[in-house]
DNA sequence: GCCATGTAGATGATGCGTCATCTACTGGTG
DNA sequence: CACCAGTAGATGACGCATCATCTACATGGC
């Protein structure tokens, strides 16, 4: 690890403020949800995914390939939000290791009732006052970015 | 709550992949982290806070105002730093309430050996590859939204 | 000097995230 | 059919983040 590439002054700024940013808000939209709902931006997450589905039910592992989680932190995470009465797991036929996660009624209700605090939320902290130009530099970016993540 | 203003197309693309980049840019540099120097990035970035000032110490809510966190989030994690050797709580002569906290030995030498190979994982994941105007506009976009969070 | 209010910091409980590891089933090759 | 590599998922241990609460000292008004 010799002779390591520092980061220039721009890029310096950049990274501090993109990191400040980042924690802040999601310090801001968890409490928001949380206080709100008491959902966790990761429980809006996984309910939104099964209420994608019309059926409300998934495999764990495609779950996981849309949510790009550790499969581990998936397993404890439905197993939280089954104790909560959000999601219900279910046998799957078709392969014996398998199972579904399948969202409750409970669970619809619990994300009907968070949606529109939360989109308000995320509109009014972060893209009020952004312009189109910047909303399509951060896809941009952002979508570099993960290419390059693999 | 009545008629939220829903994300439009270009919004909701942008989000997720924000949404995206982040959750696995964050993901990957602990792990680098984690894995080369048996640090977290959050004890990174209070070494590096406690470097910037020469004498390596500082009061607690210095900290708590530079980096931001909660107040009792960083009283735990200089407890669980200070049981690793990493930091070292004083108390204060001016102040009977106050505490500093101040780098030791250890505590230099893990950022010194940490920084060279985390400076290097940040260029390679995200900045290598993106223009000197993207990481303008990234600076621009993280400070106007940080401003709105006040 | 005395009290009220504010500020610095610590702590216990509880939910979250990661790692290592385990079980159980599938599916292909001999 | 027997075997074995691979895949689906769960679990225990442990460090991290938040909330509510607590102690102790500081400071200004009377």
């Amino acid at each position: 690890m010799n002779s390591p590439r520092w980061l220039d002054a721009d890029e310096q700024r950049a990274w501090r403020a993109y990191l400040r940013m980042q924690g802040r808000l999601t310090a801001r939209l968890n409490r928001q949800l949380q206080a709100d709902s008491g959902l966790s931006l990761a429980d809006y997450e996984v309910l939104v995914h099964l209420t994608d589905r019309q059926e409300g039910r998934l495999r764990p592992y495609e779950l996981q390939r849309d949510l790009q989680w550790e499969q581990s932190r998936l397993s404890h995470h439905l197993t939280r939000m089954q104790r909560r009465g959000l999601v219900r797991r279910e046998e799957c036929a078709d392969d014996g290791r398998g199972a579904f996660v399948v969202i409750t009624e409970e669970g619809r209700r619990a994300i009907t009732a968070a949606a529109p605090g939360h989109v308000e939320t995320v509109r009014r902290l972060f893209f009020d006052g952004l312009t189109p130009d910047q909303v399509a530099a951060l896809e941009r970016l952002a979508t570099d970015v993960l290419g390059r993540l693999g």
